[in-house]
DNA sequence: AAATACTTTTGCGATTTTTGAAATGAAAAG
DNA sequence: CTTTTCATTTCAAAAATCGCAAAAGTATTT
């Protein structure tokens, strides 16, 4: 509550640098300040932070596990800075955008307006494409995928997740009947992929592999069909959010969904390990704050 | 670098509160400081936060993005003196822990001196099971369990991650042979577990139903069959992150490996939806910085 | 258009904190 | 026993923060 963020720092620097005047050293300031910034942190904090050996200081135990925690912290807090650093930048020019079609529709479009008018020298290009293509031939910047990735060769960051349930229209519900349970799922009709099959297993419980009365090859696709009624489909929550929160379909099994799973991570995929691009790196932040499927 | 911790949560309260005058009186402070903070950090940032037109005021673009990652940082930073206040009220009393065997010799008795120390009024009662048992019976207070739950009228809380490896000892891989690719496994021994068969199912590319030539009932049986060469398994980075180290097993495979999975996942598990007894907070906290499982 | 009703910002003297240099104290090293 | 190396404390100067009251805006109302 009260702690200056200034005398965490100190902290962090003594338990680093291992002595009080090497933390003044490395920061450059009075050991003075370093002395008083730990004492009026043990006192604000009612602790002993730090073991005082003249030779040496060592964390008490309560010092380890609030040391580990602040870090944490300050880094956060950093990272907020340095967010604004970037954006300082005026970050500018061509930016390509690739992500499967459901995804772009209802994820990303809803946000350009936004989007470009927070950049508004950054001219996006967006595509839709179901694989991962060739990102370099076609000079994506940066691919959106869902699921685990497949060509390793790119390097990828998990930026946010996307949950997936089993879902059904409630007028499918009332002709037909709850499903309370995994095995009940025998007594329904499921809506499930063309290929690849993997799309077929669902995590729910020790893991089920369904067996489709219908199949469809694209997300969407199912999505409508089972917006109209024709049995239950297991999608991601990104694509079926609204329609729940519309209460046009209902979501099953909640209890017995398993979570992390595989297929839930979203991920961005791009070439280079090196530090991202201005460009890139504002479009993740900007995006990852608006993408609200739990 | 610079911001001071005070005026990020003057920050906070107004965007919050929804006005200065407003944050004024949630805080209990005159305006005039509220107004001042937010100078001051605008200034130390050199960037405009907050929008202010006079009736309301609103958020800029950057200042969304900032208070969004200060929001996180601050909380960190407060768990961090939350945790002071748990310790200081010297937890006590009896404290049954229950964990896997595997998870109890590998990941928790190499630590209880440590925490005895820490805490010596607590009394420590370790119980090993591999299966979730009657937690309420056997009055456990707090279970360690991986991977999915079953029973879910129990609350659970993740406290780590160990990602799964596919391993073999370097032995067995010079007499076989390397395994570079998913299908390779065919040409290999794999050591699986008798039951239940969803262990059998590795987390590998699209995900890999293996069919083992020999198989044990633990996941510490199948590690020393492991170790003195009898083929590849696919075992919890906690029980074998020492052997990884000091080289007695190989890892394999690791770009295919897909995570997040089900069973990656370490829980805590206990009843009791309400703020958990100090003595099982101290414990989780404790742990939670030693189990250093990547 | 002018007046009104809110808000936020600013000027300024008083008060509280913070600072560095040097003094003090305390434990290890020679 | 003396020297060295740190950390803490003292003290006066310097800096920052604070609150009051006045000022400066800006919607809404008259």
């Amino acid at each position: 509550m009260k702690s200056r963020s200034d005398d965490l720092y100190f902290l962090l620097s003594v338990v680093d640098s291992g002595g009080f005047s090497a933390a003044a050293e490395q920061l450059e300031v009075s050991v003075t300040r370093v002395s008083r910034a730990i004492t009026r942190l043990e006192q604000s904090l009612n602790t002993t932070l730090l073991n005082r050996t003249t030779r040496k200081v060592s964390l008490t135990e309560e010092g380890r596990l609030f040391v580990e925690k602040v870090r944490g912290g300050l880094a956060a807090l950093e990272e907020a800075e340095e967010l604004l650093a970037i954006r300082k930048q005026k970050p500018a020019g061509r930016l390509r955008v690739d992500a499967a079609n459901p995804f772009l529709l209802h994820q990303i479009v809803p946000h350009v307006r936004d989007f470009r008018e927070a950049y508004p020298d950054i001219e996006l290009e967006l595509t839709a494409s179901d694989r991962i293509v060739d990102l370099l031939e076609r000079r994506i910047d940066v691919a959106i995928r869902i699921g685990p990735l497949e060509d390793s060769s790119l390097h990828a960051r998990p930026i946010a997740r996307s949950p997936l349930s089993v879902v059904a229209s409630p007028d499918y519900l009332k002709r037909r009947g709850n499903c309370d349970s995994p095995d009940a799922l025998r007594d329904h009709d499921i809506i499930g992929f063309t290929a690849p099959e993997a799309l077929n297993f669902w995590y729910i419980g020790q893991g089920v592999r369904v067996r489709p009365s219908i199949r469809a090859s694209s997300g969407e696709a199912i999505r409508q069909l089972c917006l109209s009624g024709n049995g239950l489909a297991y999608l991601s929550r990104f694509m079926i959010g609204a329609d729940i929160e519309q209460g046009n379909l209902v979501e099953l099994l909640s209890d017995h969904l398993v979570s992390p799973n595989p297929r839930e991570l979203v991920n961005a995929v791009y070439y280079r390990n090196t530090t991202l691009s201005a460009r890139i790196q504002v479009f993740l932040d900007f995006f990852e704050t608006r993408w609200n499927f739990l």
